[in-house]
DNA sequence: ATGATTGCCTATCAGTGATAGGTTATTAAA
DNA sequence: TTTAATAACCTATCACTGATAGGCAATCAT
């Protein structure tokens, strides 16, 4: 119907995993400044320069594309943490790896969001899950890690694991909500992390 | 084109703001099966069995649908917490209030989900607070006047409230989490819940 | 009786994620 | 050198979404 456009405006260079890069750097940067939920695969197609499509040769589906962005986002966070268990020791090392993750959570919304507040079907097998989950699982390890070495040898492990996973499900309580009620009159950020994180390690 | 209903299939009764609510119950039961982001419009009018535009009528947005289905949930909650605030005293006050949060999300959590795990429209002006906010501050402020009673006299405004934010926040965590992600080998949930509620009130 | 209002309809819009099938350019094999 | 294969990309299209425009019939107020 309409001309075709010309073929010298292909480059038709090598890239292959290339684009899939340059698709993902693309989105991040759009789903940053939009938002994950308003910004559609025609808007990331145009900003790389294909059609939309094309978009489908490299991620299956658009929700396979948004976990991919939020992997970068979630390695980021266990290569914090890392970090973080690194430099410091006992009680200490707790609370840094605590406000590590508030930090984390506050600053990359999207990709916390993708991570541990999207609801996803549930594959009973946990070879099978979602990469952004299993990036949330490895920070999970570092932190029970660091309990169990906090609180030394007189502990069974499920009361380790029931202690590990109440002071992770309370960091994600407040990322959570914070962010999915952020209308809520809350309390000086600041100040309530330190409040939080007082509370979640007071008495340990 | 097609042949128009007759009109004797009409009610036309004197049904305003029963209808509201008939949309209301349908959209709510439908969301709970399906989960809210996948149920349309047109799925909700076909349950209430009038046409898709009609449901404009009630509601200005979808958006707004679906948090008018989230005060009915935070009315809900409201509830239940108000009979056990009249129903207990002093520190056990706050475990119950606690205990009763956490049981409300674990055996409503369809409810649970549209009233605190669905993220909101945030209007800039707070002289415009939506309704499910006002709920939701209806619920937490129970629970705050709970913890101030508790405390006592010696404890600045802004400290109990983020002390009762971050009890609120520890909370949430840990229905959120489970709902969310159910695949994780969590510990035992009756014995998870008494360690988080240990926590949280513990050294207060 | 009549004019306004209410409640609902059909038809349609632009935008969404996703698929089907064709086209071009590079690469490998004959 | 011709030819087959493949990779990258395109247009066209699908079913579906939230939302709007405009009309029709029943009810109500004057």
């Amino acid at each position: 119907m309409v001309s075709v456009k010309p073929a010298s405006s292909r480059k038709a260079k090598g890239l292959g995993p290339e684009r899939r890069e340059e698709i993902l750097n693309h989105a991040m940067r759009l789903m940053g400044e939009h938002g994950v939920q308003s910004v559609s695969t025609r808007q990331i197609a145009a900003a790389v320069g294909i059609s939309q499509p094309s978009l489908y040769a490299y991620f299956p589906t658009r929700q396979a594309l948004i976990e991919a962005v939020c992997v970068q986002a979630f390695e980021c966070l266990v290569q914090v943490m890392t970090e973080v268990y690194q430099a410091h020791t006992g009680h200490d090392r707790l609370r840094q790896l605590g406000r590590a993750y508030l930090t984390f959570g506050f600053e990359q919304p999207d990709a916390y969001r993708v991570g541990f507040m999207i609801e996803t079907e549930a594959p009973l097998d946990l070879s099978h899950l979602n990469p952004p989950l299993l990036a949330g699982l490895r920070a999970y390890g570092l932190h029970r890690q660091a309990l169990a070495e906090h609180l030394g040898q007189g502990h069974s492990p499920e009361k380790i694991d029931q202690l590990a996973q109440s002071q992770w499900a309370s960091l994600h309580g407040l990322v959570a909500l914070m962010l999915a009620r952020s209308e809520f009159p809350w309390a000086d950020r600041n100040a309530l992390i330190e409040t939080h994180l007082d509370r979640i390690l007071s008495g340990l």
